[in-house]
DNA sequence: CATGAATGAGGGTTCATTCAT
DNA sequence: AATGAATGAACCCTCATTCAT
């Protein structure tokens, strides 16, 4: 399901700790050049000679350069996962304003790590349906958990929260995304932050 | 002014009736074949194809591939610009909650068009400096309009009126782009749009 | 017999004044643009707009580019010859020295006019046969007369009047070629001059 | 130092043994091809196909069709210099009627190798700078060393040793190149040596 | 497993030439 | 005669992918 499809998967199953080593190798070489250089000057070799390896080796863990891609973009969506859920399950923070600022810290840290490989990875590149379904397997999630705790907090009043969940967890995204990736001159990140927190309080809280 | 490099400067002037005809072809099937094919696969001959010509017809208008993208941002900003004037513009909708609607609808209405080509043309393809300083010069535009708006409602509560006025172009842009561009199933237009709306009055009339 | 080929003549046989100042306009512009440009760069849309004419028009009187080469070093050649027709046959200038110093002159004069299209026309362009053997017929013309000239000098002292006539020829076209179209830094051109001069005088004079 | 712009460098500095016969079989492929088509019409692709390879291939080794030009330049003068070396270095031949016999001679074997293809090499191809400047150090280089012999010679007799030697290489080059390049049927090669060899003895030799 | 030379389809772009007006 | 838009073959070059060693 979603990533069953032959084309990409991995050619082999790396159960050696060499074979792992070598394709984190290519990946980590995979991020920095398309971060630095986009993902059409990212080319195979490139990356092969930044991981240190001839391009025939790199086809020997990965079938096509698409394959690296999706590899990145999960490994760099597990990444985002643990970030969250490192942030959320930390303990009980208490008021919403507490909950909804770590979320969106989360995000930005997440983001923040390589701005480039992100605008890359989720912009520029092209994504095969399986890495758009499991994106929105991980946005499932995520809402699930926000859902969650939306519902233990009394101050939230909203009508339907699981859509509320939705909407916030998009919200949160989209925008940190934006301001993160987009070198708007016009829009300090600080500040960006503080109204956000905000907007997103006042949505889950104000009276009907 | 502008995109004054010569690089991305269109070839002709068109003056007579028949060369605007031809470059508006051009441009309108560049968009189907973008749109369709994404970035990298709209070929020049492919775009030329589609609009009934010859490649070297196609050089003829434009100096390059990216000439002719540029072309299609600036057009399809100019038509999202019309979109917003002719919506605020259109005379005194009243309240606040119909003010912010008007402009989330007509940015929808903007994305909705060609939701493929607004991918391409704003994630995928390469937008040159020029592009982005026109890009931000319009957003700077319509913080001004709105904050323009927003000042001229009493029930609007906010410490920072043009910050509050860019936190909203922002949000309404990068969330309806986000919804229209992804074909989120989880996520129906119609409730989003409520939504959207709800969380933007709640942000900027909430009490301190 | 030599430009008689249908591919090169000229489409229309001028009669009247009009097409005749249309076609020395466009080998005029055709002079200019390629010794700007060079060969390659020497568009035929170029020569056309340096003439003030559309494209259409410059194909109206010369069937192909190559034609508009020819007519050029066609051109270029007669006023070479009348360069050397009225050096030479200005007078009697009396000694040996003078009369190859009135060639060398004439040569360098020719070359001077426009050295960027002198290498053009006899370096960088293809140069069909016909054209060859009109350069050859002329060079057989100068032959001619420079082999009478030395016939009529006392102080030539020569096995082959014919072969040193040709040898002559030669080695002044060559050199001066050489030296006016290269823009060797070490070799000024008034020593060369002299040089040349010097070494023909000797050449022509020496005992056996 | 020399060609050092990175846009003609060679993409891949030779050592393995494959490589280099590889490269030169490039060199050699792209000597015929110029030869027999000129530079216009010498493809990448046809260079490529004479040799038994792709264009891909090509390109690993030269990094555009102007790097092949230049190499193709430099071996050739390369070889040039060695035939030159070779002659002058072999032994005392005596007399300056010998020398300069000498120093014709390695020119015409040189020029010899392939006349089209030295039209198109120094004529026909565009030369970048690198090269001009490259030529003229090679030019100073062997008018050094017919300055040192003409000094050793008690029968030459010339008011400046070093515009002489200068004028003489200039001469014997640009006449050498005339003649072998062009077929002119009217000069036959080796009366025309003769003629070459008495004009410069003449030149050198000659009381003042 | 690794190497890196080789492949070749395909892309952007130019320009001599034609032809409808 | 003149125009200039249109044509399209041909060029240079790139890069994902393969394969002999």
């Amino acid at each position: 399901m979603g990533i069953g499809t032959k084309r990409l998967r991995p050619r082999k199953t790396p159960v050696q700790a060499r074979s792992v080593e070598t394709r984190d190798r290519i990946l980590d070489s995979a991020a920095r050049v398309f971060s630095a250089h986009g993902y059409a000057a990212g080319t195979t070799n490139r990356i092969a000679a930044e991981a240190g390896l001839s391009v025939g080796s790199l086809y020997q863990y990965f079938p096509n350069k698409d394959a690296v891609l999706v590899e990145l973009v999960r490994r760099h969506v597990a990444d985002g996962t643990r970030h969250l859920v490192d942030a959320l399950g930390a303990g009980a923070p208490g008021s919403l304003e507490d909950w909804v600022g770590l979320l969106v810290d989360a995000m930005i840290a997440n983001h923040r790590d390589d701005p480039g490989l992100h605008q890359v990875l989720f912009e520029e590149a092209p994504r095969p349906p399986e890495l758009l379904a499991e994106l929105h397997g991980l946005e499932d999630r995520a809402v699930v958990v926000v859902a969650g705790i939306l519902r233990s907090l009394p101050e939230v009043r909203v009508d339907d929260i699981d859509t509320a969940a939705r909407f916030v967890v998009v919200t949160v995204e989209s925008l940190v995304h934006r301001v993160v990736a987009t070198h708007d001159p016009a829009l300090d990140v600080a500040t960006f932050r503080d109204e956000l927190v905000t907007m997103l309080v006042r949505y889950l809280t104000s009276p009907r």
